[in-house]
DNA sequence: CCTACTTTCTACAGCGACTGTAGAAGCAAG
DNA sequence: CTTGCTTCTACAGTCGCTGTAGAAAGTAGG
């Protein structure tokens, strides 16, 4: 199974054609060896190393993060301390980002809860928005800011 | 206090000077008056409504969805169902990114807690990424990608 | 008045992880 | 040959800002 084209690739990995041309650009995979009309042309490691970027993403590494665990991966013989400590810091960077959207459901849900939809003139929600007494707003989380786009990707 | 410059806005607001003229050419805040040297001069209402979006950004609302709150809250007569909708639609983003973010956090922990730290060839970070076995990844939540960056903001 | 510092102004680039567009070329089938 | 799919490059757009550059205007102290 030589010669794999990129959308074939595509196919095989999930990943969409653009995005595996993106992930060369940045480095993530190398540059393939071309056809003669300049088309790239995959092998099936490759296409492995897109399904562990794929499964990273879905955890919602960060390509940075990505090419480190990439890197480490290709050296057998090195300490796993390095990727185990950037998995650790990933899931608390997630619990963090859970911890903070618990805060906003509930204060969601004092919003629509507490709403009997006659008129904007004393809705809660616009109510709720309009007075800013202390409430998250004044002590917004511990997030860093760092985790965001995981779980977002399209079902293809 | 007529006469606000927008540092003073910015201070009362909790919202930067820069982010507030991004807001007004994003059509969130009216265009205000200005100084003779073209300096923007805002009024208390002006800082009003800004605290009203600040309030909006930090449960995560997105800008075009807050400038129809800003709409909505102008008309005192109209009815609250669209802000209640929008309000109740934010909700279930919300819940939905908690859910998947849940899950990954599960993923992550079997990885973290699994490792038993000799090296990259059988680290279990490592390994797992390698394994594209189904798992979240084949079944990627029904996340819309709406919600994202909520609660991120810095505390200023 | 002069200097130094701060604020404000405009306009544009950059972040992250893509997605979409435009226009050109290659390739396979009818 | 034509049609239609894939692939190519290069660049703009998404979202909600943040940062930069360079200029002008304001404020405080000498």
């Amino acid at each position: 199974m030589r010669e794999i084209s990129i959308g074939e690739a595509a196919r095989q990995s999930g990943i969409k054609v653009t995005t595996i041309r993106y992930y060369e650009e940045r480095g993530l995979l190398p540059a393939p060896p071309r056809s003669d009309s300049g088309r790239r042309m995959y092998d099936a490691a490759t296409v492995e190393r897109l399904g562990f970027i794929r499964h990273a993403r879905d955890l919602g590494f960060r390509l940075e993060d990505i090419a480190e665990l990439l890197a480490l991966q290709g050296q057998p013989g090195a300490s796993c301390a390095p990727a185990d400590s950037l998995a650790r810091r990933h899931l608390s960077a997630v619990r963090a980002r859970i911890a903070a959207l618990h805060a906003l459901e509930m204060e969601l849900e004092r919003m629509v809860s507490g709403c009997d939809h006659t008129d904007t003139a004393h809705c809660r929600v616009i109510e709720t928005l309009s007075d800013h007494a202390r409430c998250i707003a004044d002590h917004p989380a511990g997030v860093t800011g760092e985790l965001d786009t995981a779980g977002a990707r399209g079902a293809g």
